[in-house]
Order: structure tokens, then C-alpha cells, then sequence
RNA sequence: GCGGGUGUAGCUCAACGGUAGAGCAUCAGAUUUCCAAUCUGAAUGUUAGGGGUUCGAGUCCCCUCACCCGCUCCA
């Protein structure tokens, strides 16, 4: 985000940067820094008056086409989709049963000489594509047949050699001379041969424990750290271990968690998905780049629940779904875009699935690259395994498939076979989108400068999404005019958030519109009293027409939809 | 967490270690006939916070916080 500000010149051009898009974020009430009186927090992002009504709308669109309306899926069928609305604290267990409690603690090292960070399982890993290790294990297996029972005598040459320049903090690059032990299979070390040699040449022996070297520069590591990303509390007023629970990392486990109860009261089939929207916690190790990775984030996620060999189908279905839906609330260029996972980076759960894959959006900060809105995933049953085996419900919570069995009867199927199949733990097709990430890149989206106004930018938001949808304003404050809007504005603004305003000029009222991204203005002037016809004015073309005073509201649906 | 940088009014920036200011924006009144118009007036600061040096600190020193950049991390 370090772009050359433009507003340091004020009669420079505004120019499309992170920096401007925050400026004007704070400046008109669409994001603020959480409790900025006392300094703010790292991390948390507060949303003001406009950006309430801009997030609303995206969840809102959301909840609207994904649970009220949803379409046809690739079976033909209209889908069915349920909604549920769980709690941000759960019991533990559920995340034990997800992996979170486990999964979500990284052990972390530092390296006391060069400053690296790590993850320290993944060092062994990073070691060997180190290039001083490369040139260390060359070195070592150019003189001899074996590389178990190596003459130290070779490394100590390598250390005054080649390891000065490569691993300048290298243990044994700084103590050439040392006699070293005889490292060998037997004398109790475990693992490969690499992590004897890496261990020797570290000084594990004179450090009185294992210890491995920075794959950077061979320095000293510090113990592993646990870098715990679940945010912890207490419930009840007695803080004890027993008391201990999570604020959710993610919704999707009140879905899976209320997976019975669902299927149990709402008359739901598979395929069918159960929805939500709520906040989720992540204590991010680095909190960066605007509200795009917050510590406390509001995710809208889907978990749709399938027969298992139907997995390819519904993926591709809701992957394409998604990136459309993006596309549809004014996503449309190209800055949005759908980049299927490397089968290296999918999730533990994913690995056997039909696939993951990402919606991206080319944010300022992150292009020339992109960053995730929503991520399309398979999670095969992980999830309902898990919860099964933790709760202890085991088969009960399997889903029976009352459909299927009656196909399978008239099939001729044996009824032991039929009563295994019917029931069976649901596949799951995730796609899991986040809120607050989806009204950055509509924020992004629609800031587009333009020198020829006198606002030198426009926020061209979509109507259905606009946090105002439209301004009513009387031209001049007198002769009946401010009566007629304000009337106008009262009819009006059950239906739509509309804004009233009969201070100052109309020029200026229009650019404090094309700055909040309002897309019609309508203006009441003289001819309004004689021939009842209003002004138009068009926030994206600057152009006006008029259009009868009794047609406002059928305007305004029409141009908003949905 | 590590390293580097930044922090003065809503914004953009001034102020030699010696009384914290300007422009724009905002608000009020007047004016008015379609794009930040004009006139008059008003409000605005624990100089990020805390401590220290000094007769005196926005300015020098230390600590903390926040933000930015790089590293690291990112189910």
C-alpha cells in the first residue's frame, strides 16, 4: 500500500490506489479503524454509516439468491437450501472433532542470527532445498561410498571452504577447528542420515540437544513456539481449564454440528445445502492490507450436502455458480477471477476430493496478483465423520436415503445391501465466502477517478448494491420545492435507503453523491409544481432525463431488481 | 513476532528548542433555477499515548500503541 499518495498534490489527478480507497473509506463513512479513540486494535476494522449499507447489501444478495431463490441444479432440479443461524462459541470438542485445536497451532522458529521465520515442520523440508546444504551433502558424498560414516574431516574442509560463504553462521563454520564426535547410526540418533549430518554440523553435541540449523544461513534456531491462530475465552465467571472454549474459527462447524437436527426437522433431501452467515476469529499472525485479513471477519458460507458419486458434478455446479454470482453484483471484469487449487495445496480433507478452488479478486494491493473472496471446496465427509466419531453418535448421524432405497427395491437389490447403502455420511461441497473481503473488492471495484468532476471520483457500485439508492433533493430551498421532495422522500424511503437534502448547492449535492456511490438523484424543481415531472440525474453518465413525478418509485425498482 | 519507516485540525501540509497556523472540507445564515457557485460568520487540536532532559519540548532521548513496507504466516 506504500503508492505514492496522490492527494499530496490536490490539483494532481486522484489516482486508483489502496491508499486513496482507504482515504475516502474513512473520510465518508464506510470504514473505520476499530475503537480509534484509544488507538485502534490491530486487526479489527469497524464499518460506519455507508459501509453498514453497502456489507448488508452483499449479505443480503447473498441470503436472497443463495437461500431464497436458488437455482437449478445439474440434475435439473430446484435446489433445495435451508438456512441456520448457530452460536460464535461452541462447545470444544467441536473443534477438537475439526482438527482446529490441533491444526490451527503451528509450532514456529526463529533463527537468532538471520531473523528467518519457519514452520518447524516443514524445516527438514526446507533444509534440503537449501543451497548450502545441497553444496554440504555434495561435498560429503563426493568422498566417500557411504554417506553414514563420513570422515569428519570433510566437513570440517567444507566448513572453511564453501560453508564460510554459504552458512556464515553455521555451528561448525564458526568453530572449524572443534574435534568432532563420531555421529553414526548407533550411537542412538534417530531418523536419516541427513538429520545426523545436519545435527552434526549444527553442534548438537556441544548444545546438549538436537537441534537443526537455519536453512537460510545455518545460524541457531530458537525452540519452537506455538503460534495459536484460535482465540480463546471462558465460559461462566470462573476462569479454570475446565471452562476453557473457542470463539469459531470458521461457521461451517454449526452447520455440521446441527446436520441432525436439520435433516430431522425441516423435511430437507440430499442434495441440499444448509447456509449461514456470522463472524469467525482468526488471531492472524500478521494482520495486513485493510480489512482483507481482520482477526474478526464475517464469513457467508454453504455447506451442500450430496450423494457421494455425485461429488464431480455438484462441484463444478457450485464453482461456476459462485463465480457468476460474483460477476452478477458487479465483479465483471478482469480482476475477478477462478483459479483451481494444485493438488500440494489442498486442505488434509480435500486431498481425495473432487476438487478446490478459489475465487480471486485483483485487489490494488495484491496485483499484479489476486486475493481469495471464496473458496469452492469438497470436503468429502470429513466433517460428519468426525463429528460422528467425536459426539459419539457414530451411524446415527448418517443421513438415510429414503429415495434411494425405494430405487434400489425396484432395482431387485438384496436388503442387506439396500439397508448398507441407504444410509451413508453426505459428501460436502463448501463454498465458503467471505463478507467483509467480498465489500473490499466492491469497494475497489467502484472507486474510479474522474478529473472532469468536481468530486474527482465516482463510486460505481451497482444500484442493488449501493448503499444509498438514491438522493431527493429539492434545486433551491424555497418555493414549495423542499415540501414536494420531502414528501417524495417520505413515500420513498420505506422502500428503498434514500437520502434527503436540501443544503447548499445542487452541484455540490450531486458530488457528495458520486463520492457515496449513489446512483440517481432526483431533483424537484420549478416545472416539478407545473407538469409533475422530476429530474433524473444518472450518477455513471452524468446524464438527466425526466420522468414523472408518480413514476419515481416504479424507476427505482426497475433500475434496482431483485 | 523480527527488521525498516511514519504519526501535527476531517483532508493536504506549515511552525529555528520560545504564543500551534493556513488552504480545502464541515456547520450556520443570506443568496439561488442543475454539477464542490457567491457573500457573511462559526467550530475544530491532551501535536498518537506515557515518561525523561530543559527555565521552556510538536521539535531532543526512552517506552508503548497504531499504520505502512519487507520477512514470516494464512483450512
Amino acid at each position: 500500500m506504500n503508492q505514492p499518495n496522490s492527494n499530496a498534490n490536490p490539483n494532481a489527478p486522484l489516482t486508483k490506489t489502496m491508499d486513496n480507497i482507504v482515504a475516502l473509506c474513512r473520510r465518508k463513512g464506510f470504514v473505520f479503524q476499530s475503537s480509534e479513540i484509544y488507538g485502534g486494535i490491530n486487526g479489527f476494522w469497524d464499518y460506519g454509516p455507508l459501509g453498514v449499507e453497502l456489507k448488508r447489501n452483499l449479505k443480503e444478495a447473498w441470503w436472497h439468491d443463495i437461500v431464497r431463490c436458488p437455482g437449478r441444479g445439474p440434475d435439473g432440479k430446484i435446489i433445495d437450501m435451508v438456512g441456520v443461524d448457530c452460536t460464535i462459541i461452541m462447545n470444544p470438542k467441536v473443534w477438537v472433532a475439526s482438527g482446529h485445536a490441533a491444526g490451527f497451532a503451528d509450532p514456529m522458529v526463529d533463527c537468532r542470527a538471520c531473523k528467518s521465520r519457519f514452520r518447524a515442520d516443514h524445516l527438514l523440508d526446507l533444509l534440503k532445498e537449501s543451497k548450502w546444504v545441497e553444496s554440504l551433502v555434495l561435498a560429503v558424498s563426493e568422498n566417500q561410498a557411504s554417506n553414514v560414516n563420513f570422515d569428519v574431516a570433510w566437513v570440517n574442509r567444507w566448513a572453511v571452504n564453501k560453508g564460510k560463504k554459504l552458512a556464515p553462521n553455521l555451528y561448525i563454520v564458526k568453530n572449524p577447528v572443534m574435534n568432532l564426535p563420531a555421529y553414526s547410526p548407533d550411537s542412538g540418533q534417530q531418523g536419516l542420515p541427513m538429520n545426523w549430518l545436519l545435527h552434526l554440523v549444527a553442534g548438537s553435541h556441544a548444545a546438549g540437544k538436537p537441534i537443526l540449523p537455519c536453512p537460510d544461513c545455518g545460524g541457531e534456531l530458537t525452540e519452537p513456539r506455538q503460534f495459536n491462530l484460535m482465540f480463546q475465552t471462558y465460559v461462566g465467571a470462573v476462569q479454570s481449564e475446565d471452562s476453557m472454549a473457542y470463539l469459531r474459527p470458521e461457521t461451517a462447524q454449526g452447520i455440521f454440528a446441527n446436520f441432525k437436527n436439520v435433516t430431522d426437522t425441516s423435511r430437507v433431501k440430499v442434495p441440499f445445502g444448509i447456509a449461514q452467515t456470522g463472524k469467525a476469529f482468526r488471531n492472524e499472525v500478521t494482520p495486513r492490507n485493510f480489512t482483507f485479513r481482520s482477526r474478526e471477519f464475517e464469513q457467508m458460507e454453504i455447506e451442500f450436502f450430496i450423494r457421494p458419486d455425485t461429488a464431480k458434478e455438484w462441484y463444478a455446479y457450485w464453482r461456476d455458480a459462485r463465480f457468476n454470482w460474483w460477476k452478477s453484483i458487479g465483479l465483471a471484469g478482469e480482476n475477478l477471477q477462478l483459479r483451481e487449487h494444485d493438488k500440494d495445496e489442498l486442505a488434509h480433507y480435500a486431498k481425495e476430493g473432487a476438487g478446490t478452488s478459489d475465487i480471486e479478486y485483483r485487489f490494488p494491493f495484491t496485483a499484479p496478483g489476486f486475493g481469495e473472496l471464496e473458496g469452492v471446496a469438497h470436503r468429502t465427509d470429513f466433517d460428519l465423520r468426525q463429528h460422528a466419531e467425536h459426539s459419539g453418535l457414530g451411524d446415527k448421524l448418517k443421513y438415510f436415503d429414503q429415495e434411494l432405497q425405494v430405487k434400489m427395491q425396484g432395482q431387485g437389490v438384496a436388503k442387506e445391501e439396500i439397508a448398507a447403502k441407504s444410509k451413508y455420511f453426505p459428501h460436502v461441497i463448501e463454498p465458503s465466502a467471505g463478507a467483509d473481503r467480498g465489500t473490499l473488492a466492491l469497494l475497489c471495484e467502484a472507486f474510479t477517478p474522474d478529473p472532469s468532476r468536481p468530486s474527482g471520483v465516482v463510486m460505481k457500485f451497482k444500484p442493488r448494491l449501493a448503499p444509498i439508492k438514491a438522493g431527493i433533493y429539492p434545486l433551491v430551498n424555497k418555493d414549495g420545492m423542499p415540501e414536494v421532495a420531502e414528501k417524495l422522500y417520505m413515500e420513498l424511503r420505506g422502500r428503498y435507503a434514500v437520502e434527503y437534502d436540501e443544503k447548499q448547492a445542487i452541484g455540490k449535492r450531486y458530488a457528495r453523491m458520486d463520492e457515496s456511490g449513489t446512483p440517481f438523484c432526483f431533483t424537484i424543481d420549478g416545472d416539478t409544481l407545473k407538469d409533475q415531472t422530476v429530474t433524473v440525474r444518472h450518477r455513471d453518465t452524468l446524464q438527466q432525463e425526466r420522468i414523472g413525478l408518480d413514476k419515481v418509485g416504479a424507476f427505482l425498482a426497475e433500475k434496482i431488481g431483485g
